[in-house]
DNA sequence: GTCTATAATGCGATAGAC
DNA sequence: GTCTATCGCATTATAGAC
């Protein structure tokens, strides 16, 4: 293993890593302008000055774990259309699935991302394209189905689905500070308002 | 009318009032840390110094429309067990009320100051004191009634409330971007959640 | 009463010791 | 590789002109 080996030195990345982890636990609470270096050097348990030697900058962070965001969230709407089970038991693992702790950080990540004003200019290009419409365009096929199978009421599948997400949303929010999984027993609740 | 009157020159709290209104505006989408004297000004329409001839500083402002969105909050709640109706017409009311545009500023005033690690020693005793647990105790009652009347499901009606004032969170945090009005059709969809 | 210019402060970012 | 001390800039807050 040359030092000219693109994967680089294992500590490196674990620190990296160590630090990215707890600027995402600090932005998603925080927000970008509300997250203060010293906060992610406390979260991380090292000093001050310490993550600009990993990283360029508090915004370089902040870009990067809203790229890490969005992948995760497309691989996950990707993997939906291949899941086994009727479109209820589909839309069902997805709520799920983003009230899990670890995508819930990211879910909030992207949400004080998509109202900063001050966010980078590369994170707001990032969030118009992939974000919102994409989401939509990849779950309604899902939820027409599920009209089409009278699982689901009728109405248009687009602003349904903004109805849903919106939910999800702020049940994140509430969720941050309630314990790990304590709404996943409501999930079926939460999809009346899709059902009829 | 002298000088000593208690009311103040008209003109000084028209003033006032102007600034207050735009620093909602910033505020209730950029939070505390994220709104800068400078976009209240602008949103003011008046230049970067002034506010402070009316206002000690950005936390006093922020502080007071804290206590005004409480007090707002409070009189909403307070106004409900005289309303009219079924207990599912008074949630439907209470819920067009957040709902409503004024309302909605506030309510995202609140959500920022909740979340908010920055926010004044005051803001944080306010909220804990009046925010959430308040307006459970005093909405519990009408849904308790609404499960004896068979309109409402079963359940713990505390965490019924719970749920439901984190779906009308989700709404209007997306709601900040939609016209106005937009999802005020879709209460009955929303209150699905707390019947059978 | 309002604006522009300036002082004071807090924070992002860097440098240098260990 | 990590920490402490320091620089420079953005922003809060004040002072002085009109």
């Amino acid at each position: 293993m040359s030092s000219q080996e693109p994967i680089a030195d294992p500590s490196l990345d674990a620190r990296k890593e160590q630090i990215k982890r707890a600027a995402l636990r600090v932005f998603a609470e925080q927000g970008l302008s509300g997250t203060k270096m010293s906060m992610i050097a406390a979260e991380a348990g090292i000093s001050q000055g310490l993550s600009y030697r990993y990283f360029k900058s508090k915004e370089e962070i902040f870009t990067l774990l809203v790229e890490e965001a969005l992948e995760a969230a497309q691989a996950a709407i990707d993997r939906l259309p291949d899941l086994p089970g009727t479109p209820t038991d589909r839309i069902r693992a997805f709520t799920a699935n983003m009230l899990d702790a670890s995508h819930k950080r990211y879910f909030l990540l992207l949400q004080q991302a998509q109202k900063s004003e001050e966010a980078p200019e590369r994170v707001k290009q990032l969030i118009e394209r992939y974000s919102a419409q994409e989401t939509l365009n990849r779950l309604a096929p899902i939820l027409v189905q599920g009209q089409q199978a009278g699982e689901f009421c009728e109405g248009d599948p687009e602003r349904l689905l903004l109805l849903y997400l919106s939910v999800i949303t702020g049940l994140m929010l509430q969720d941050a500070n309630a314990p790990e999984g304590y709404w996943l027993q409501e999930i079926d609740r939460l999809m009346k308002i899709l059902q009829n």
